[in-house]
DNA sequence: ACTTGCGATGCAATCGATTACATGCGGCCA
DNA sequence: TGGCCGCATGTAATCGATTGCATCGCAAGT
């Protein structure tokens, strides 16, 4: 029985049970309105047609699409794979497709994602990404919110979307601490890109546990960052070239922990011997990275999961009002990459 | 303007250049079908109106609904993912939106798949898994194959699909020969999953490299793996335990490798001075690991691109009538995890 | 006995775009 | 002048599902 001959439609659903079209759509949707007799002669002409719904068609009439848009910075970063796909599994238990828009650049950003939904492709859009423009987003979801929109990972300051999130200044603070607590006292932070809130969470977390330990932080250790693995090299290089050199950093994430190691290997420095350095993420590889990442475990399925579960409440009309505003609790992971502070030997 | 307030449909379009909805269905589609004139004033109202295509009501009329499924195994392993980064580019620029389908799994994998075909949601399905059943393919495609498919990375063998892939037997022959050109003589392999096309494929041009030196392979040299970080772990455990262990391995992926490094440096074992290590697919990780990994580069991006064209040209009617089976060459890497092999001091 | 109410079902409009077919018009040729 | 052709455009059917409104039959209430 091949797909091409001819995908069977409700209209032969509903000749083969004798009943109108409309009935077989009411037993299927809302099966507590049509008697028992009935249902059960549907549910065996669907049987017997192999009837399948066509979601062109329904999405024409009830101006729905069953899709949600899922628009990331960057799809080829596990960190965000991830999330991509707790919220995928999540999405298809709801019944809803998903579109994926990554890397949208261009003069306005927005726009590639406001098609989909000017093209009535996408019911909801969950963006895993905080650095947009909020004039431009707002231009697209309108004044009323017409763009169902949860914003995951990240947040768009003062924004009045619904928010899945980590505690991210909490948990830097935290990492930071951590340095602190095994006697470190000069610390350096590798930032992640500018303008992403994330890079503002995770250096003000960083800042404040400074602060409380009552620790200078000189403005040469805090290098720029980008998220991504060369950023992290070439603050080993910024590193290496200095004179006064911090004994531990806390790198804004895994990937940036991972290239700034291996700029250090290349000159001969070891961690932890020489530096403790803290990642962030817990991606796959922290575990099996030599020396293994002392970092911040994110609860990613977790948040993917309930960013999707939030867009699709909102899709089907039973949400809150008023943003709702999640925020999830980082575990802090301690492996090897950190040690305790031992003065050098000849100071 | 809200794009909640209504949005504009080809009608509006219609009744502010005071033409008929079909002419402007055809200025829009087919511009030379309509006089010049007339053109620009559609041209106009489309501006003045701010509208917007409908994908439901053409999807509804033209059975096309201008996306592709693709389906993942793992859509966390940043191997897929980048690949996934280079589709969505590709589709983008030829209009197509990309529904993704990660870890189908259950009774009837190809079941999940088959639904958005049968919901016409999807036009096309591009496939970055070879361990797909056959039969259920079949089933899904239809006979006359219902349903256009381009299988991408991996393959079904013996099945009447398009292919995009690289040349795995002849890279995995060459990572093998690179060792053996090292002095290397008692090579290891930690293959891929069970029933992987890759793994068949990968430990042939390994069989066939080392056979070809005259090189033998101890049962025991074969490691089960399945391309996870985990499983190059238990190789590392089960290598440990050996007596006559391979003084190199090729693993068939960067993961596994990592894995199996990992494992060997908790037990003091050190790359590349006590064993050599070639992975495959040249993640970004593999630059920064500690050692910087000797892999085979595949050709992701293009290979993505390539893949996607393949389906659209499909799709849109200009494609070969025969299966097409595109392969790339992929590139060897040497880094710092392979070393020339010194027999141990002592025997 | 007559009305009222309600549950089950059918009828037909509707969503927005496309397209087969019809129409009208101007020009060209015999 | 009459007939034919072809271009530009309009008319209306169509794709498949949903849904407001109408209808029908049966049971309960007065």
């Amino acid at each position: 029985m091949s797909i091409a001959k001819k995908t069977p439609t409700i209209q032969d659903v509903a000749r083969f049970a004798r009943v109108s079209t409309a009935t077989v759509s009411r037993a299927l949707s809302n099966p507590e309105r049509v008697s028992e007799g009935t249902r059960e002669r549907i549910s065996d002409a669907v049987q017997a047609t192999g009837y399948t719904l066509n979601q062109a068609g329904r999405s024409l009439r009830q101006r729905t699409s069953k899709t949600i848009l899922v628009g990331l910075p960057d799809i080829r970063n596990s960190f965000f794979s991830t999330i991509l796909d707790a919220i995928e599994r999540e999405a298809a238990l709801r019944g809803y497709g998903v579109l994926v828009c990554n890397r949208y650049s261009g003069p306005n950003p927005a726009r590639r994602l406001g098609e989909y939904f000017l093209s009535h492709r996408a019911d909801g859009l969950l963006l895993l990404d905080g650095s947009l423009d909020l004039e431009q987003l707002l231009e697209l979801t309108g004044e009323p919110s017409a763009v169902p929109l949860v914003v995951a990972c990240e947040e768009i300051p003062n924004a009045p979307f619904h928010t899945v999130k980590t505690d991210n200044p909490r948990a830097a603070a935290q990492a930071t601490r951590h340095l602190i607590d095994l006697g470190h006292t000069r610390i350096g932070h590798i930032t992640g890109p500018a303008g992403n809130v994330l890079r503002q969470e995770r250096l003000a977390g960083f800042m404040l546990a400074m602060d409380e330990a009552g620790l200078r932080v000189l403005p040469d250790w805090i290098f720029p960052g980008n998220f991504m693995m060369e950023s992290g090299y070439a603050a080993a290089l910024q590193y290496l070239a200095m004179a006064n050199r911090p004994s531990a950093v806390f790198a804004a994430n895994d990937e940036t922990a991972i290239g700034f190691l291996s700029g250090l290997r290349e000159q001969g420095l070891e961690c932890p011997r020489d530096i403790s350095v803290v990642g962030f993420d817990d991606l796959a590889v922290a575990l099996h990275y030599s020396p293994p990442l002392t970092t911040v475990r994110q609860p990613r399925e977790k948040l993917g999961q309930l960013a999707a579960q939030t867009l699709i409440n909102i899709l089907e009309g039973n949400a809150e009002a008023k943003p709702l505003r999640i925020v999830l609790t980082s575990e802090m992971i301690v492996r090897s990459s950190t040690a305790r502070y031992f003065p050098p030997p000849h100071s």
